[in-house]
DNA sequence: TGTACATCAGTGAACGCGCGTTCACTGATGTAC
DNA sequence: TGTACATCAGTGAACGCGCGTTCACTGATGTAC
């Protein structure tokens, strides 16, 4: 067989690893991802693969940072089109936007949400900053919120101070703890909601249900609790 | 080497193949369950293993219906000891429920809740109703609540039938869709806050964290919402 | 009570498979002159 | 412009491993007489 020209098939071979990667996990779940199916995918072999990463951990790693990242940019480009929005509208898009990725990526939300892979644990210095990144963009639409004075902060039931403030001191944030809170709270109700929409658990039949609506009335719900009524 | 003596060694030997088989769930995960590795474990041959259970797919199967059922057990359970207690107390008990179950057993919430086991397919004519019996529990604690009158109903966001239509369709329920809503809404967002801690997004560093008042605030704010205060 | 026998739970070998990773290699490419 | 050469991306064989499943078997057990 002759050897095909290289860098023609593949001119970005990293990437193509990492696409064919993702395709893979939508067909057989993320814990089956193999570096030999993947090389026959693209029509290499194994070995080949080292070349651009050291090890299959490493190739989940960065398939994992890759998958907070899209999620952060959805997340960003969702409120970079309000600016003149109200603070209700903008947890509203942020909301959408989270929900609205997760269902186009639900493989690689899985991967960073779901079940961890067997054998494999992620390096925290690298998945944790990426993950806060995300929950700096939905806090910092809370935080203007809240500067905004619009954030119901009287009369609400508060967390003492735990696991808010380990978040708190272990990525910063300069406010009303409450506004943390109220993140954490709006992201375990969305993540909830998104984890039994993806993995079936709404229905018997996992296409039969149009969970759109349930979204909407239920983020509405949490908008009224933080004050933030109205789109 | 001696032949041991013959269900000796192990009494109900179909159980005790699931029992290894959570303690390898606990350990490496549900996905890399392995008859292989449970044979060992228990010192016979995989083989064995095929007089209790036609496949790995059907002890998987097996694990899942006795997570569902050992769930709906806590669940009822917690309900039993509460005869004179008001309706906001029966669910927050059922909630403090789930979340003790979910905490003691996190392989196998994983293993019901979380991203699917490659290549298995769970038999829905199983696993559904086992599903539903749990969803049921609740549903009946809010439906005591709202024959009681206390039940928010006015005034509610409801969701337009979609979603709540269709299981009730699936699996009968007589009375406010409002209900099945709220059960649905308050599931969501207990189940959130729990893959989330369970799979350790509270913190960068899982233990370092206590989110029990977290989550007594939120459900907390979650009973105001349904006009179920105090406890 | 003692003996012959049927049962069937568990064995051990084997099947075909896919996996991650290593290694020495090769040959297309781009560069230096 | 043409030629010699260094580079290094990708190859192919091999490693040791674990997996689910099948099959003919064996021998401890309990039963029937």
């Amino acid at each position: 067989m002759v050897r095909p020209k290289q860098k023609e098939q593949h001119p970005d071979l990293e990437n193509a690893i990492k696409e064919v990667a993702r395709s893979q996990m939508i067909e057989n779940g993320s814990a089956s991802l193999s570096l030999r199916a993947i090389a026959r995918a693209l029509k290499i072999t194994a070995p080949a693969i080292y070349n651009y990463f050291p090890s299959r951990d490493d190739l989940v790693t960065a398939l994992i940072v890759d998958a907070y990242n899209s999620l952060g940019d959805a997340l960003r480009l969702s409120q970079a089109s309000l600016q003149k929005a109200s603070d209700g509208e903008r947890v509203f898009a942020s909301a959408r936007a989270y929900r609205n990725w997760a269902l186009a990526h639900p493989e690689e939300y899985n991967l960073i949400f779901g079940t961890p892979i067997p054998n494999y644990h992620a390096p925290m210095e690298i998945t944790g900053p990426a993950a806060a990144g995300n929950m700096s963009v939905l806090i910092g639409v809370l935080h203007n919120a809240w500067q905004d004075g619009v954030l119901k902060t009287e009369g609400v039931l508060r967390s003492t101070p735990n696991m808010i403030q380990a978040w708190i001191n272990k990525f910063g944030y300069e406010g009303d703890p409450v506004v943390v809170q109220f993140a954490m709270a709006s992201w375990s109700q969305i993540h909830g909601m998104l984890s039994l929409e993806i993995n079936g658990h709404f229905a018997a039949v996992p296409d039969d249900v149009d969970v759109d609506d349930f979204f909407e009335v239920e983020i509405r719900a949490m908008l009224t609790r933080m004050g933030l009524e109205g789109e």
